[in-house]
RNA sequence: GUGAGAGUAGCUCAGUUGGAUAGAGCACCGGGUUGUGGUCCCGGGGGUCGCGGGUUCGAAUCCCGUCUCUCACCCCA
């Protein structure tokens, strides 16, 4: 009986772990030089972790069970609910601020379709215990260093940069009532995926007052920080003015990391849940053909939620599936970057004449292997003992830099060297070479 | 949860108004070639045409059911 994979999983063959290894191994890399330390936790928790900060509606898509205790316990659908609980869990005694990082394997019960699947890794980075927009900017230039880092340019991607605080601040200062909030983020976020007229229209259900519905539309569709004030007009010191700096100070730090092209203000970012409190930002392809690459934001009442102290927090998520997707298309995952790499092959050409010529010993080849192996270098033999040419195209194939060839020369401790790439072979004594390969 | 599309070899797909033993390319294995590879030539293995039923002398092809997958919506932590 044949039985299929579950549905939104994936199979890792080696080609494809190569693949999974290398987005994973760079976004370690990118977090450990902005000075984040790695961290994990179980992959399930208690099913209630899951629904403090999350609505039923999101409580259904998980993969939750009971054990034979009785626990209701849930697959983690994302990492964050750890990461508070572990980090309330030593808060006195961990020094700050906080900059961690997870590569957490998750898994959600949606159904799967472009870019979405139900178990997917997602890299996590967060900096906790600052208030300061300097944290923010620091989380946004870790996530574009990674972008960047791996050939996606500033005309490939863009990340777009909010606030919900400034948000809030034009919302009320227009005159929206605070109860509508939520529903009108969840009209803004989907702005960009709706015709303009549909847009309006859905507007003008929300907010009834025309001019108040134009001040919002306007407001969402500005490009610049200093246009807020033509839109909204404000006071000094007002609750929009420090928004606004705060905004204005996160793009400008931006530029002085010199990200400053990867980043546009874009006001119609809000992000799905209600739980950021200050700046937010997607990282979105620039056609606009896929799912957001990347978010985060930052949610000071986190920890607080999850039954510690009040301290403020910053992070971003993102996953691996529609960056592959991505990646693939603009041809940043060639084969050339992924190919194994095969230092030594080693052939044996005197298995067939050992017996006329006792001198030769057929375990040479498997001797040397091992040898070369045990100095840190990949080697390996053929498990057949074909003539001279298959052995090379089984090499080639292999992908080796090097041959080395066990023939007639051997009777004198020498052995032919063949540079793959080139063609070009010499004779070495073999303990020259060991000694060599040593060095 | 709602809607649309697709299922033929490991992968990408062809398969005419229903017709004989279901094909191609790639991949895999072997040979050409027992001391010189990558390109080339020849051969081989691999299929319950998603599954079940029906119509028919005859079904990959037509009909009904069913399953699975994909895409979009909802949602997106």
């Amino acid at each position: 009986m044949k039985i299929p994979p579950v549905k939104g999983t994936r199979d890792f063959y080696p080609a494809g772990m190569a693949v999974r290894n290398w987005i994973i191994d760079g976004w370690k890399r990118v977090s450990l030089r902005n000075g984040f330390e790695e961290y994990d936790g179980p992959i399930f928790e208690y099913l209630k972790m899951f629904q403090i900060k999350s609505g039923d509606e999101i409580a259904e898509q998980l993969f939750s069970f009971q054990d034979r205790g009785g626990r209701d316990l849930a697959i983690r659908p994302e990492i964050t609910p750890t990461l508070a609980r572990m980090v309330n869990q030593q808060i006195n005694s961990l020094p700050r601020p906080i900059k961690w990082f997870s590569v957490p394997r998750l898994c959600r019960a949606e159904r799967p379709q472009k870019g979405r699947l139900r178990e997917f890794f997602q890299w996590n980075i967060d900096i906790i215990g600052i208030d300061d927009v300097l944290a923010d900017a620091e989380v946004i230039f870790t996530t574009v260093d990674y972008l960047r880092d791996v050939g996606l340019t500033s005309s490939d991607i863009k990340v777009k940069i909010s606030s919900r605080k400034l948000l809030a601040a034009v919302l009320t200062k227009v005159g929206v009532a605070k109860e509508q909030f939520d529903s009108l983020y969840a009209l803004l976020d989907k702005k960009a995926k709706l015709p303009a007229e549909t847009f309006s229209a859905l507007l003008a259900e929300q907010v009834p007052d025309a001019a108040r519905a134009e001040k919002v539309r306007a407001f969402v569709e500005l490009k610049n920080v200093s246009e807020i004030k033509n839109v909204v007009p404000y006071k000094m010191g007002s609750d929009v003015d420090d928004a606004i700096n705060e905004m204005a100070e996160c793009i400008r730090l931006l530029d002085i990391m010199d990200v400053g092209d990867y980043c546009v203000f874009d006001p119609s970012i809000v992000r799905g849940l209600a739980y950021y409190t200050g700046i937010v930002f997607e990282v979105h392809d620039v056609v606009g053909q896929l799912r957001a690459i990347g978010g985060g934001g930052r949610f000071d009442n986190l920890l607080h939620d999850f039954g510690g102290p009040s301290i403020p927090a910053t992070g971003m998520g993102m996953g691996d599936c529609v960056l592959e997707i991505l990646l693939r298309e603009k041809g940043l995952l060639d084969e050339s970057v992924l190919r194994k790499e095969l230092d030594f092959f080693v052939i044996d050409l005197t298995v067939e004449r050992r017996d006329s010529d006792g001198v030769l010993s057929e375990d040479e080849a498997v001797r040397l292997t091992a040898r070369l192996r045990s100095l840190g270098l990949s080697a390996e033999f053929s498990y057949k003992s074909a003539g001279l040419g298959k052995q090379l195209k089984e090499a080639s194939s292999r992908n080796a830099k090097k041959c080395i060839i066990i023939g007639d020369e051997f009777k004198n401790g020498e052995l032919v060297v063949k540079d793959m790439a080139t063609g070009e072979q010499e004779l070495v004594k073999l303990d020259e070479l060991l000694k060599q390969l040593q060095a």
